[in-house]
DNA sequence: GTTGAGCGTT
């Protein structure tokens, strides 16, 4: 029972908690990640965030296009990694 | 040390 969130246009600067701090806000995060390069081990500037799937489409709406650390975040439900049916 | 559209690892 939970959603994954992808969260794009990111600041280089964002990390995992800074994220699930955000999105607390407006729902409840079961778990946040910040997807880093495995090239270089800097962070490629968008993550993804575990929240309830209640509460998934409110802290879309809520933080999709919101300033974010001075920027403007892109939040979207995310693709699924494993089967995807 | 840098960059700017996108969809990740156990």
């Amino acid at each position: 029972m939970a959603r994954t969130l992808y969260v794009g246009n990111l600041p280089w600067a964002t990390k995992a908690e800074d994220l699930a701090d955000a999105f607390s806000r407006y729902g409840e995060v079961l778990d946040s990640r910040i997807i880093t390069d495995k090239q270089t081990g800097r962070s490629r500037g968008f993550g993804f965030v575990e929240v309830k799937d209640e509460d998934a489409d409110e802290m879309i709406e809520a933080l999709n296009g919101s300033d974010f650390g001075g920027r403007v975040i892109t939040v979207n439900e995310a693709r699924a990694r494993e089967s995807q049916m």
